[in-house]
DNA sequence: AATCATTATGAAATCGTTTACAAAAATCTC
DNA sequence: GAGATTTTTGTAAACGATTTCATAATGATT
């Protein structure tokens, strides 16, 4: 309510005076600091953030730009960057792309219009292919999918050995028909079945086109995926997924096709989720540091608002393997 | 990055002619428009909305603030929300609190601050009474829990008629030792837990304190208050969960405890999650119309903003009982 | 064609800050 | 205590839109 000006008016000072106040700027006398101050309380005074941004041209608003928060690895990471933002003086801007470069695009103009200080997203290809000459006007942190050579900061998860090590761990088990459902319109998808797949060669083992399947990240597209791979005149003995909602739709396949897990068929994916442990038996997995990602997107972000000039990075975390369910190596039928 | 002055000049107009373009007024003749159409578009204008902000003494933008984003059922709303607000050119700033009031009051302040059309919340006690008082200077929609007498926009579910059709459904199936846990803090947990003595009532049956927990709404402390009620020298035949997050933790005792689903216990709960289907047998619980909650308090909130004087509305949405796994009757062993 | 009513346009104020610059006040130096 | 130096303060111009109000242009009416 109370503006700058009534500050000063109370306080008997130039609205100057009050704002460098409100700077913390050394060159203001104690005893008028101290009648600002003073103003400030009993007008119950809140600088107006609009009129700052207006003068700043810029605003203390990140973006956050993903194809579903109700993807679970999404949701944990809002939660992160709302976290760490919010520690800095920040707010946290929500948008659902749904995958569709379309709705990226638009968004990413609601973000230079409502003139964020940076955005974190996981863009598909061909947003992802124009972020390397679009200027944005700024700042910019990728998660989750790698952009091979723009110079964007990024923070990433080592896909490619990730999902090597969940590969070698059923194939440590006994498993040798691996089939791989992976999430399509990413790099991520891309590179953890690379890793399936040098897993599957490390083994003495060749990968086949029939085994591999790229799909939309949703649960019905990982239903009926599974379900293909399920019902293959010679069926997978383990189904590996890219994400938690590919599993989910496996995991419903597995049960509707009457299977036993992990005799006749096992489940390995990537993403930590509520019910990965619930279910019986629990799912092994590889899990994300998602609250690191969305902390560390954060930073890399606002460290580059401060300093716009800096070098970019690339951080690469590693995943973690949780065995879980009977360690007991599987004794092979065939 | 062009201005409206730019737009002008180019267009050999004054600001106000373009600004009256961009809103659509009448009062410009059909060849002046075009002409500043055509620069708008030359010189790729998009309208600065801090400015526009600025002058208008309010955004385009709402407040959406919820304890946590990780639970299924806010995640579920936000996603209603971020969705209903785009359509109507609405940004969404995103809040946790995990329910402290300190917190929400921050934020509500931190809303203030940035000018927001309106917030969409689901305040803890404190902060709803604070609510019933305060003059926030934007538009109010509470979801989730009832504020007694507030003269606010509210959008809810029929708590008490919808533990009554869960716990009914328990007693039909032969369970008579029924346990609850209920979320704390909040009049959602209350008025569940009013629901589910109705229905003990209703079939002869007395309501023991020491059958109903009120226990912050976590995993962990569903996992808690579970043990401790399958501890109990006569435990229950069946425990009721008031969210997903205590189900979980519920499911979880029960595992570790080893008892069978549903010959030995049985759980019921509020929120359809992914987990609920998939675990065996699946999960019988009141299903939550989230996608509607979301979307309905949005239009109530920008209804508001438009018209601030209308009279207050509170919509009230009835939950769905799933039922699931096999639903033969229990053969009491008692 | 002159008058009046109506419509279209622009100049300038405004929203609430920050900050460059100038002026004033305080401090220092001899 | 006068002058030079430094520090403190205030004035006023931005930032980019919208809108009031006055004026100019158009159209209608006789």
């Amino acid at each position: 309510m109370a503006s700058i000006k009534e500050v000063a008016r109370a306080a008997g000072v130039s609205t100057a005076t009050v704002s460098r106040v409100l700077a913390n700027s050394p060159h203001v006398r104690p005893a008028l600091r101290e009648r600002v101050l003073k103003a400030i309380k009993e007008l119950e005074y809140r600088p107006n953030l609009i009129a700052r941004s207006l003068r700043a041209q810029q605003t203390t608003t990140i973006g956050l730009i993903v194809s579903d928060i109700r993807n679970p690895f999404f949701t944990a990471i809002s939660r992160a960057v709302e976290d760490t933002a919010y520690e800095e003086g920040y707010s946290l801007i929500l948008c659902n792309t749904d995958e569709d470069p379309k709705k990226e695009s638009i968004y990413l103009n609601v973000m230079r219009d409502a003139n964020v200080a940076g955005v974190i997203l996981s863009p598909t290809g061909p947003t992802a292919a124009g972020l390397r000459e679009l200027e944005t006007g700024f700042a910019v942190v990728v998660i989750d999918r790698s952009i091979p050579d723009a110079d964007v900061d990024m923070v990433l998860l080592d896909n490619v050995d990730s999902a090597y090590r969940l590969t070698r761990h059923l194939l440590e088990n006994g498993y040798q028909r691996i089939a791989a459902i992976c999430g399509e319109r990413s790099t991520t998808g891309r590179e953890r079945c690379a890793g399936y797949e040098q897993a599957l060669r490390a083994y003495g083992l060749l990968p086949t086109a029939e085994l591999v399947r790229f799909v939309p990240p949703q649960i019905e597209a990982g239903y009926a995926a599974a379900l293909r791979l399920l019902d293959l005149p010679e069926p997978p003995e383990a189904l590996l997924t890219t994400n938690s909602l590919l599993a989910a739709g496996a995991l419903e396949a597995i049960r509707e096709r009457g299977l036993r897990i992990p005799d006749e068929i096992a489940l390995v994916t990537f993403d930590e989720t509520t019910w990965a442990s619930l279910v019986q038996p629990p799912i092994t997995l590889i899990e994300q540091p998602t609250y690191e990602i969305g902390k560390t997107a954060t930073e890399l972000l606002l460290q580059r608002v401060a300093e716009p000039e800096r070098p970019t990075r690339r951080v690469i975390l590693k995943g973690r393997l949780l065995v879980r369910g009977s360690s007991a190596p599987r004794v092979r039928c065939g």
